[in-house]
DNA sequence: GTTCAGCTTGAACGAGCGTTCGAGAACCAC
DNA sequence: GTGGTTCTCGAACGCTCGTTCAAGCTGAAC
């Protein structure tokens, strides 16, 4: 993982980016405030960067490419579909509360980006989805039928996790391993009927 | 409800104001924008409304009262603790989805307001989410323990409900009344093991 | 000491922004 | 018609925005 200097640079450049747009929307921000925050001048962001657009592409791509990375490491060779679920759900909160500011942007400047940009970030998203509701597809299979919608069930359990943008702190007294249990019980308990044990849910290895 | 021409023409601009809103971002919008999509000039604008933000707070406030002010006449009268909880989603669910533009507005330009404006929205949220942890709280009492963090519960809830304006079409072939019924029985199922029957999830009155 | 690529910058550009203002159109009462 | 209120608008103001560019640093290589 040796990276040159200026990739580092890029690197510093994206998480002050993510923080302040994470705080003042990415609108909001302007190129000024943003070499402020990173503590290099208005022109100079732009040797490591295209645009403002690009910036936030960035952010949210990379994000979300380690989101799904994580995913797929999380259910290698992991077969009970109601384990899956779980690494599943725990992945995704762990980066969550590791990484708030640039999730927070991911989650809510979706319709930031325009044209290429968007069409590669939607085609995560598309992938991301897909597998959970391929994982939903199974647990109905193991654990009988569902007692709701299946895309409804999917598209409730992402607002679940990812409207903790707007009321979670990774540092306050729920943590995430407290926020991961809950979520998982409150899916598969409405899901498939399921009253989770605590033994049930996984933490993943990583951590 | 007899309005002056002012107050409906107000209204109209509102409307299109939360339209064009909700299509582009309210920091993407200009006040041209607003003016060619209302029909009326930019000037002409400034004679119903004092700034761009005011047109941003008479969105939300107006929607967010009517949201309470419906969730107070389902709840009238009503006393188990699951049909108020039922009563309460179905409350929002079919008011964000009669209202999809507003309601957009609403859960996802939250930080757009600043000072006074932004004080009166919260206060109302704050209002809305006791009314919510009063309601569990009722519901632990009377269904034995909750599996989950109240808190939790509650914003993961509005999780649910408010993410909707990401995926959800009105018109699409998930009904209102079926999504309401399910992130009931998703709700229910994993917050208190109620296996929730068709039968316990009323439909508001008024509809 | 010279060279050269890597990096940084102040200053400027054109465009678009939210908002204001004074002039006038439209309407109603008398 | 006259007077007065309500409504509408084109044109402009001052400002900030994203982006560019030529010029200048820095430090290692020879």
């Amino acid at each position: 993982m040796a990276s040159s200097p200026r990739d580092q640079k890029l690197d510093t450049l994206l998480s002050a980016a993510a923080r302040v747009f994470a705080q003042h929307g990415y609108h909001q921000t302007s190129m000024r405030d943003l070499a402020r925050a990173s503590g290099v001048s208005l022109a100079g962001v732009y040797y490591y960067v295209q645009s403002k657009e690009e910036l936030l592409y960035l952010i949210q791509s990379r994000n979300f490419a380690a989101v799904l990375e994580g995913m797929h490491a999380a259910l290698e060779g992991v077969e009970q579909p109601v384990e899956r679920l779980a690494r599943f759900i725990d992945n995704h909160l762990d980066y969550f509360a590791a990484h708030m500011a640039e999730m927070k942007v991911l989650s809510h400047e979706a319709t930031a980006l325009g044209g290429e940009f968007r069409q590669r970030v939607s085609a995560m998203k598309h992938e991301y989805t897909r597998a959970l509701m391929d994982i939903l597809a199974d647990l109905e299979r193991t654990n009988g039928p569902a007692h709701v919608n299946r895309r409804v069930a999917a598209y409730s359990l992402f607002g679940m996790m990812n409207w903790i943008y707007n009321w979670y702190d990774p540092l306050g007294d729920v943590g995430v391993e407290l926020l991961s249990q809950n979520i998982c019980r409150l899916f598969l308990g409405g899901y498939v009927g399921l009253p989770v044990a605590d033994a049930v849910i996984p933490r993943s290895a990583a951590g």
